[in-house]
DNA sequence: TATAACTTTCAATACTTTTTGAAAGTTTAA
DNA sequence: TTAAACTTTCAAAAAGTATTGAAAGTTATA
């Protein structure tokens, strides 16, 4: 027992994971795939798909589907250990190398799709006013949409101090 | 029929309708919520729950609730005709104020719960390899959602041209 | 090659979220 | 008041998503 003060680190520990879970999950990131990734950032060395299952008393196929895809977005890497077959998984520690690699995701995902339904619904016939209103406003979508996705760009291009210096330098 | 190079309005239509409820559901918005967003914004006049209901095939309940929760965001209003007592609703069209809107609502259920959650384990006991690897990584995360939260602050106090020209200059 | 050690797949199941629609609630106007 | 016009609620059902675990697949080494 601590002092009361103090916070023990299992509970610490698990409080963190389930938090990175939920909210990846209110961001439409699966829960099991944002916990085992808290798991690896705070974990000191690379963890086998066992350690993972144990941990967060999951299946098997569960633990091997998410870190793949966690693998998938860069976010989570392999390793190996000399005279050991297993894998092991760590996890990039950079958080905003994190932030470039899951925005880079999204904007591929998310973004991406829906410039391309811009584009197809601009030559809309028609001069009502209710085909004017439409033009008028998916215009501004993909006025919005393009600016966000340069800002993209450029979070994925410059480092995360420089960035956010230059951001708030007044 | 028009050209082949034109697209049909109604097909121009439900194609934004869909795809704006697409966006919204990956990032984990109701999509039905999404698309009646949608439906207001390109529409010319309030429409009321019945025009809805119709439009997009759905229940007088969902119609209901969803209308419901957009108004909380801020995002739609309602408005009345006189001699009728349906009510109609109506979506904010400035594209810059849903994105504020909508920053500043998931910044309430999102990053708020967030720091709070990083707080609650600031203070873990130990002097370990392991509790000083969670230290550093969630002072890393709070650094970094501090920053966020402070680019959304300052995206909810300026305006929409300003921001993006600060920002994209250089 | 054979086998043990591991990883991957995927159909079935469990869980979560959304939707429905009918009943209950509310408001307006005659 | 009362009745019609409307809105809200909410339990049950449907739809969607995540998880399991056993079987199939792969790889290393004896």
């Amino acid at each position: 027992m601590g002092y009361l003060y103090f916070v023990k680190f299992e509970e610490a520990e698990e409080k963190f994971i389930q938090g990175w879970g939920q909210l990846g999950a209110s961001w439409g990131i699966n829960r099991t795939m944002s916990q085992i990734n808290a798991l690896l950032l705070i974990s000191t060395q690379p963890l086998s798909t066992d350690d993972i299952m144990a941990k967060l008393n999951i299946s098997r196929g569960n633990a091997n589907m998410n870190v793949r895809e966690l693998i998938s977005w860069g976010v989570v890497r392999k390793s190996f250990k000399p005279g050991d077959r297993k894998e092991y998984f760590y996890s990039v520690k950079d958080m905003w190398e994190i932030a470039r690699l899951v925005s880079k995701e999204r904007k591929r995902r998310e973004l991406e799709p829906l410039l391309t339904m811009l584009q197809e619904v601009r030559d809309v016939e028609g001069s009502s006013e209710q085909v004017k209103e439409f033009k008028r406003v998916t215009r501004d979508v993909e006025k919005v949409a393009k600016k966000a996705d340069s800002m993209l760009d450029l979070i994925g291009k410059l480092d995360g101090n420089r960035f956010f210096k230059w951001l708030m330098k007044k």
